[in-house]
DNA sequence: TCACTCATGTAATTGGTTACATGATTCC
DNA sequence: GGAATCATGTAACCAATTACATGAGTGA
């Protein structure tokens, strides 16, 4: 399972199952989250298969915690499934679910709506991970002249542990783009329809050939 | 729940639980995915609730199949969640998690061979859906020279619903290519480094500031 | 006859979400 | 005194995957 290998990574330094939701809410958000529900049990377990060690420490503030740390065996765990084949996971997105059937509604300005609002939530994200990579930037004194063009420049400056991890910050930035490229290509086709219509009326447009399959 | 919402979009005509499945791994797999084992409970519930009807009809070939269509419910709810909000989905990419950690193991050469899977299995998503997009557009009749521009070409010939449908491949397009892009950019950026220490030594470059946190 | 496709289902398990329970400390 | 944050957990539920069970018809 992948969350327990990720608990394995960010135990890199010991760290409670507080800490590590703060992880999740900040770090790694742009790829994966989890709930304390789910972290606590996840931790319990690691430890019982004695790959994970715990001990319990007093707060500076508010309750005891308990500060979990990788054993030799967690290591070996996490090593393997670093070095164990990507899986590209099938994705269940519900929205293109409702926009492969929004033909049905007949009304393009509902559809345009929908992709409005989409885009306002693609472009939110977007803004975020980019403004993530700019405090990065500026931490490295990368000049912002730099920023633009692509994410080689920071690569070039930081250590491997940081330069992977900024390779995913890049994947998120680059995935959220094309969905706003995508939002406003779709946006445009759907505006020259309307246009048309207004014009030569209801009709579906030219010859209406067989009905086509993906 | 999605899959319900799924279901009644394609019930859009009669259908079977083993017709619905075949339309998951056809025209729609490519932002969904449901088992057969998934699939006959919802049906049965979505009866339950009289969101649909059946009938059981001897096949042409093979055992009795139950043909479901959909209710004046079943269209309400349909279109209820159609002109429902878009909700962007948190994803969970497990490959982007065991890149994240991948510093970890002091080894470029790693990272690369990652990398190239990685882009090869996104390259053949993407070759699938650029060869479905070709073909619906031999189907429309339209040029080839069209084809590498922009999905305009398509989007004016059709009618509403095939157009909503299209859009929802162009997605994929957009994303996959974005993707492959990523780990062109990635994987440049690896071999640079590689090339930089085998010149410079082992070292991890320049100033080595402050920790960054994303 | 054997493998394959057509066809329908149930059961067990996993991974994740939502709701609930508890209590200390700090700051207003 | 009350809200916010720190801190740890359990229980119920939901969606999806994997495994299992059954059986008719078709073509090599």
């Amino acid at each position: 399972m992948s969350l327990d290998h990720i608990l394995l990574g960010m135990l890199h330094k010991p760290a409670s199952g507080y800490d590590l939701k703060r992880e999740f809410e900040q770090s790694v958000r742009h790829f994966w989250f989890a709930e304390l529900s789910q972290i606590y049990p996840a931790l319990k377990k690691l430890e019982q298969r004695g790959l994970l060690r715990s001990d319990v420490v007093p707060s500076t503030r508010g309750p005891e915690r308990r500060v979990f740390e990788t054993t030799d065996a967690g290591s070996e765990e996490l090593e393997q499934w670093l070095l164990s084949e990507p899986l590209v996971p099938k994705d269940r997105i519900s929205y293109l679910a409702q926009l492969f059937f929004m033909g049905e509604l007949e009304d393009l300005s509902a559809s345009r709506q929908f992709m409005e609002r989409l885009r306002g939530a693609m472009a939110t994200r977007l803004a975020v991970l980019e403004a993530i990579e700019a405090e990065w930037m500026g931490a490295m004194g990368v000049p912002p002249e730099a920023l633009r063009v692509d994410g080689g420049a920071l690569t070039e400056l930081v250590d491997d542990r940081v330069f992977h991890m900024y390779t995913t910050l890049r994947m998120g930035i680059h995935s959220l783009r094309s969905r706003v490229e995508w939002c406003n290509e779709t946006l445009d086709a759907l505006r020259a329809r309307q246009a048309r219509r207004r014009k030569f009326g209801d009709l579906p447009s030219p010859p209406k050939k067989a009905e086509v399959q993906a």
